[in-house]
DNA sequence: AGTTCTTACCAAAGCGCTTTGAATGTTGAG
DNA sequence: CTCAACATTCAAAGCGCTTTGGTAAGAACT
């Protein structure tokens, strides 16, 4: 079988191009790449030709022959199939690739099954598939942090892990003060029972965020009320349900602070269903990712929310990892800003907080 | 610049294995492969050897041995920033991987920009970076179809493209079946004024379900209402605009056929705030695709739905796929079914429709 | 005893590219 | 006119793997 299962030659090769223009191959390769020791006529010639048949230099070559894949790994987790798949990755992911593409890197997209991480990201590196990776959803003790600092691949952090000591490169949002922000938000409007919806918090995220909030109804002096308190997977479901068991508690809330807009959309409509209006009988604040496929409203925003783009930390991100496999070195770590929105949502605390109203 | 960037030897290569162990890369490689040509006793030195070092053959060597990446592409496109970032994609991808991994393959996602298609279909050819692909969201006419049958890499279209005629392979769901089914239900529980909340009706999905939609009517001699037909993106804003418009007409529909649980969740609230009930003052109907971060409800559907995993036509196209790059020949089509489950949102057409309540 | 088959292994070529080190022709200085 | 310096170009080695086309040793058959 001396030709492989399939013709590889359907695209010209180096070899070929070379010997149309009567030259060899270290020259068109130094012309195509740039290289100052080839004269421009030359150099024009090769170019010119180059265009004119198409060629793009096999991938797979050249990155054995440089030891670079111009690759970079997203691996996301998944426990089992029941559990969501991260909405935030598309984003992410859209706002990373037009970074990437400018450095003409691509995309290694790989799904770990529970228990199958470490062999996912070990492989990864020995296989040399990847130049690096961004580590999504790092929980409060990420061991795939250790993981990869270990086997020495470059790495970015779409988050941060709490727990985790040593120094790492990541690119996160301040949700510790985005909630508390919005916690102090609603006391100022004279809310003293608000409720947290939040995502599930062995995430680092969520963590960061209920943190945020406890510290502001301390710094007021409320005592949290874990009645007030729900984690769950941010659904419309989960949403719905902690707020009809808000409701029905002999003192309800008047506010609530929800981990998504997905959420949001259930809490509006366990309040709805209960004859109460957002923004006067009832505030909502929500965390919003800007997710292009799920908006908040147009112009005006239906909800009160702290909006951070996930898809400009998808690019922030693939920034500083590029720029960690050209120069190695310190750690880069970037902090996101949320924009505070002020929607429909929100408004002062009802003096006589008007429920059961149905 | 002897040793390149990176020493490549951090994890060991075939050559050192075979030294190690006092044999030919051959031999190593043949055990290692699976050949029948190595004795028994050797092949399970090799393995354990290449067990306890974790060996891993590099991929872009084995590639560029073998003629196969072992990679599959997947391109989704991107008319820009503003557009959504289709949500099934996450889905379709975790199902599609769990295939590859058993066969071995990785996933290169690549985003195009609008007007970028053809390059980075081009581009995947002549590189020889991807075995084969994926075309995701085709549209009414799919210019990427004979592309890609013209470049010659083997592709499995998610969905179809009514307007190409030539031959090539798909998984895709009946929509117009599921559509026309759906109305037809609605209809016998005496809706006569039905509404459909549609997607964007260039996308070939989206077409389809419109068909079904009318010839559903058409076969119950009910002419087509312009008034009573939306087209849009799939959000939820959308299903809220579209549901508040209709409600306003004269003669307002009592059912509704909505594209997505996302569009769905935007009805229910403009009924709602109407003071509607879903299921008595107004049926709802929608497509499902059982996206694992949007659940429709548990156990008891919110929504009477047509539902059709995404997830499991992601692994069927996986299969389809790596199939057809093994032994290319016809196309390989599937057809998938969707369930039609019966939810609260549906019931039969109120005799005197009970509106503008509020 | 010689011949053929098998079995178990190996050296070397090749995948398409980059990069090293050397060779050629051209120019400028001495 | 000679020699060094420079500008261009090239042949060949190497990246880590697979695969071809062997060889050597023993078994099996004449």
């Amino acid at each position: 079988m001396k030709s492989k299962r399939f013709d590889t030659c359907c695209a010209m090769n180096l070899k070929q191009l070379a010997e149309s223009l009567g030259l060899s191959q270290t020259t068109v390769s130094r012309a195509l790449n740039g290289y100052p020791e080839v004269s421009e006529t030359t150099r024009s010639r090769v170019l010119a030709a180059a265009e004119r048949v198409g060629y793009r230099p096999n991938t797979r070559a050249k990155a054995l022959a440089t030891g670079r894949s111009m690759m970079i790994g997203h691996v996301i987790h998944q426990s089992d199939r029941h559990e969501m798949l991260n909405p935030i990755f598309a984003d992410f992911i859209a706002g990373a690739s037009e970074e990437y593409s400018v450095h003409g890197y691509d995309i290694i997209l790989s799904i770990a099954q529970d228990g199958d991480d470490e062999r996912v990201y070990r492989d990864m590196a020995a296989k040399g598939s990847v130049d690096g990776l961004i580590l999504h959803s790092p929980k409060r003790d990420e061991p795939r942090i250790p993981l990869l600092q270990e086997i020495g691949l470059p790495f970015v952090v779409h988050g941060r892990s709490s727990d985790v000591t040593s120094t790492y490169s990541f690119v996160d949002v301040d949700n510790r003060r985005s909630f508390q922000r919005a916690t102090d938000f609603l006391s100022d409007l004279g809310h003293s029972r608000i409720a947290l919806i939040n995502g599930l918090e062995h995430m680092d995220f969520a963590h960061r965020r209920r943190r945020g909030y406890i510290s502001a109804l301390e710094g007021r002096g409320i005592r949290p009320d874990p009645a007030l308190m729900f984690s769950g997977e941010m659904t419309e479901a989960h949403g719905f349900e902690a707020t009809r068991q808000l409701l029905e508690l002999v003192h309800p809330p008047t506010a609530i602070l929800s981990a998504s807009p997905i959420t949001a959309f259930g809490v509006r409509r366990a309040a709805e269903s209960r004859g109460l209006t957002l923004g006067s009988d009832i505030s909502v604040i929500t965390h919003d990712d800007d997710l292009s496929y799920f908006r908040n409203g147009g112009d005006a925003p239906i909800f009160t929310a702290l909006r951070s783009s996930v898809r400009i930390a998808g690019r922030r991100a693939a920034e500083s990892l590029i720029d960690l496999i050209d120069r190695p070195g310190e750690a880069r770590q970037t902090m996101l800003e949320t924009d505070f929105l002020i929607g429909a949502s929100t408004g002062p605390a009802p003096s006589a907080p008007r429920l059961r109203k149905a």
